[in-house]
DNA sequence: CGTAGTGTTGAATTGAATCAAGTGTCGTGG
DNA sequence: CCACGACACTTGATTCAATTCAACACTACG
């Protein structure tokens, strides 16, 4: 259950922190974006405020920037653009990738509603990578000298966002696993379950989702072709474990799909 | 070797924890642990201290723990153990790895003196792999919560540490390309220049170095194969690119390793 | 309603894995 | 201090999973 219902009308004690505070109250009231504030946000959980009380949420609320809506193909960012803010994906999805001397390119990730965008750039002060917007969505900026001010009083949104780092780096290490020891079956499998429970933490279904990316984009993620992942999931479609109709999927047999990495 | 000799002669002061100071600059002084303390650790500007000035040093170096030596095959901890503290490298290496269903250890990391270790438990409190010494090695454990309370009252700490985990988000991202892109002889190559670079950190030689780890950790790291990794490693040797005796790399054409690479 | 992007399928090729058979090296205990 | 055994490493022959090349089908959007 969420959080929610903040009391609306009491702009009153708890702000007492940073400078000034009423007129973000009136910011977060802009009536033509719904769901605007951090506190009211059905993403709450996923994001940062998590562990974090009401006044501190209004803290937070008045450094995150709600941007316009991207449309897809809009990037948030590019390669080697200065760093200034980490940002929470809202609604939509978005891919990261790097391009190669080349020309070829790589993709590095995927975001979804409720995870945290840009965080390679924090060491370097320059985006490791780009991204842009997979469809239609909309982001809430962070600005990362804020959030590192706001950190120092707030010790629970440091933890917090210690913990996203962290995950971080246990998700790429995973990755890591997975692409120097899974078959290609194995990858796009494991790829399948992953996106899987990331829809279900955002109360989407599952067993049946549109994938926001396309094969290419798979293979590129996996290291694999094109050609592979399509082939693969005509496979994996031919012996009932899903059903793939252009990009929408449906899981069939979770437990058979998980059998596919159960040795790894 | 047991845990060193701890002051044989003064049980008295430096074993209560925080909250006292005098003491601790008694334990630094500690004659049998040469650069025993931050301020004087020759790594200093590759681990948390960099950015601290001197008076916030002698706050980290309170917490921070300073373990008996590991020897070769020691674990530092093992996959799903309580997540504590992370560690900083001070002497010798440590692989991480995990272990898949089916027996094979994959390698996930290596670490250098001045390297961090652990962060990968940070979030799910749970070590997510397991590391041990490559060699002889010692290191400086620091306590997660202490450095989190610390990170509270030293700003410029926080931002390093967060520093430090984006260095550590982005090099993971890095690995991914490679592992999702490159030949067995651009990762292999990629693999000899990131080590070299490393060791220049340290102020270690960069074109002659010691191998801490075996044909097959490398493999398991890289997603090839011990056989693999050998023949590469014959091959840029006949092409003049590398001499390998043994475990001593000799880079003898950096420029064209990093051509190896060249269009990645 | 056409065209560019996206996806599928098949056949041939290939880079790395696997299988196999060694040699080299190191640490330990006799 | 040497010999032994356990690893670590190398090299060759063969196999195989995935890529590459090629041709075509779908679909979606301006």
């Amino acid at each position: 259950m969420s959080p929610r219902d903040m009391s609306s009308n009491s702009p009153t004690v708890n702000d007492n922190k940073i400078t000034m505070k009423p007129q973000t109250v009136v910011r977060k009231i802009c009536p033509h974006n719904a769901n605007v504030s951090c506190s009211s946000c059905r993403l709450n959980e996923l994001c940062l405020p998590i562990a974090l009380n009401k006044s501190e949420i209004h803290l937070l609320d008045e450094i995150v920037e709600r941007n316009r809506p991207y449309k897809k193909g809009d990037h948030l960012y590019r390669q080697n653009d200065d760093f200034k803010s980490v940002y929470a994906v809202r609604s939509g999805s978005f891919k990261s990738y790097v391009l190669s001397n080349n020309g070829q390119g790589r993709v590095t990730g995927f975001f979804l509603p409720g995870e945290i965008i840009g965080m390679d750039g924090i060491a370097s002060k320059h985006y490791a990578n780009s991204t842009q917007a997979l469809e239609h969505s909309s982001i809430c900026e962070i600005p990362f000298s804020q959030l590192e001010k706001l950190s120092q009083q707030l010790p629970s949104l440091q933890h917090h966002f210690f913990a996203i780092m962290g995950n971080e780096i246990a998700k790429d290490q995973q990755i890591h696993t997975l692409l120097s020891s899974y078959t290609a079956e194995e990858r796009t499998a494991s790829f399948l379950l992953g996106l899987s429970s990331r829809f279900a933490h955002v109360a989407l279904s599952p067993i049946r989702y549109l994938l926001p990316m396309t094969r290419s984009d798979i293979g590129e993620y996996l290291g694999l072709t094109v050609e592979t992942v399509s082939r693969i999931l005509t496979a994996l479609q031919r012996k009932g474990l899903i059903e793939v109709n252009n990009r929408e999927i449906e899981l069939l047999d979770i437990e058979a799909l998980r059998q596919v990495i159960g040795s790894k």
